[in-house]
DNA sequence: TATCATTGCGTTTAAAAGACGCAATGATAA
DNA sequence: TTATCATTGCGTCTTTTAAACGCAATGATA
């Protein structure tokens, strides 16, 4: 460890609440990709962001302070999708092996261990990010902080790649009900822009010319005067997303939008 | 408390796991209303069935524990919906004041009365029960075991108002993409009576003859010959669940059922 | 045996979803 | 400067699904 010493570590986690931690799968959208921000240690295991829950924190506020540490983005679409309780989580995939390659070898570290190793119920959150704004910082346990194509995912540590497998299950449930799009898409974005985010997260080809009456007939977008210029063949408008009807909608619900 | 002394709780109390908790949402219907299973202390107040996690037991396992302990029944649907994170939860509602009267005033009974104030992260699970089957058992905690109609529910003890909530609100969302039923009817049933189920969870009427062509085109349904006899006016035909058709719309879904 | 609301099966109408046609566009390359 | 090109924007037509309603048959009741 380099920022953080052994000793400075197993303290902290006095001031956390005990058995408990949440995972974070943080979505992101660049070149018609779904992404995810994942960590990577020093021994080159890859993990989702995490971490600890404060003994008078709630849940919400720990899962968005280790995204705003992770992404330095405040404000994010974030919810809750899922808690993992099997007691072999976190020894899941020769986790033991790996955690022997991650302390350096002072007093602390065998405890340090012990400590990883221990039964976790961890609650998953799913954030939706603008990639392109997002800084990624890695944490006391890893060396960087990546995205990873969802299709092209590495081997993950203990539970996560279940965990991740969840989070998309339930994006793609959500979708069904929700508008989606502006958390993941920059301020102004094109038709086949939002479109092709909608057919990654569906996992379908869809009409160009449907998709657009649909996503239209919602009332969620504002078209401007503006066009995509300097991009091959004929502009496309650039739409944003009308903040209060979006938001209206996420309370109320879209019926069958895919 | 009768059954099991204070110095027994506190030492069962040692097998858990820290700070994690479950709360069960069990639904029942009869006589066509949603009902909730709740349990009623010896101070009036009432509560959700729940327990805590055995150090080396899977969170799943230990919802479907209290389950068979509170109904007597086995192989019931059970799905967690969320975890409860804030962490004033457990102090809601005046809950210090109403485990002054819950424990009886032996010297362990302020030690009882301390940890059950302290901070649980509760994971909420619903089950589908059906109604008749179901034998309530009071837990040692408790005195009665009753069930309470969801339009009439009893003021209840920390956040377990909100756990009850957001049950019915993710109960209403799986009926979209969910067959719902099997679980919460008798065995042989009709067509008025499914209907019935289904207004009471979506909160609105249906028309008679829609409803029958819409279940019936999902193949989930085995129409008999028998009819129900001895009821008012003409005989309806008695259907039951195809098992297996109905499994396979479990894991397959159904699209845009209502 | 007549009465009654319910039941089962049907049709009609309206709305939504899906498939596709075509002219306009604007950067690119001849 | 101009022809070329795939893309874009807007439209129509067809099919499917949902919603609204008609009516004769049923079988317990009076």
């Amino acid at each position: 460890m380099s920022r953080t010493t052994n000793l400075e570590l197993l303290q902290k986690q006095k001031g956390f609440l005990p058995s408990n931690s949440v995972d974070l799968v943080i979505f992101g959208f660049h070149e018609n990709d779904l992404k995810i921000l994942l960590l990577q240690h020093k021994d080159e295991s890859w993990s989702l962001p995490g971490g600890f829950i404060l003994k008078e924190e709630h849940l919400d506020t720990a899962a968005k302070r280790v995204l705003e540490e992770r992404t330095g983005l405040k404000k994010i679409f974030l919810r809750q999708f899922f808690s993992f309780g099997d007691p072999e989580r976190t020894r899941l995939n020769n986790r033991a092996h790996q955690l022997e390659k991650l302390f350096d070898k002072d007093e602390y570290s065998a405890e340090l261990r012990q400590l990883f190793l221990g039964r976790f119920v961890s609650t998953g959150y799913y954030a939706l990010v603008e990639y392109t704004k997002v800084n990624p910082v890695p944490d006391d346990f890893s060396a960087r902080c990546n995205w990873c194509d969802v299709n092209a995912l590495p081997s993950l540590i203990a539970d996560h790649a279940q965990i991740i497998k969840k989070a998309l299950e339930t994006l793609r449930q959500q979708i069904h009900f929700q508008p989606i799009g502006m958390n993941l898409l920059p301020k102004k974005f094109t038709m086949p822009e939002i479109q092709s985010l909608y057919e990654t997260i569906i996992g379908t080809k869809l009409d160009r010319r449907n998709f657009m009456r649909r996503i239209s007939s919602y009332k969620i977008l504002v078209r401007l005067q503006e066009k995509r210029t300097g991009v091959a063949y004929k502009a496309p408008y650039l739409y944003l997303f009308d903040k209060k009807a979006y938001q209206r909608a996420l309370e109320e619900g879209l019926t069958n939008l895919w």
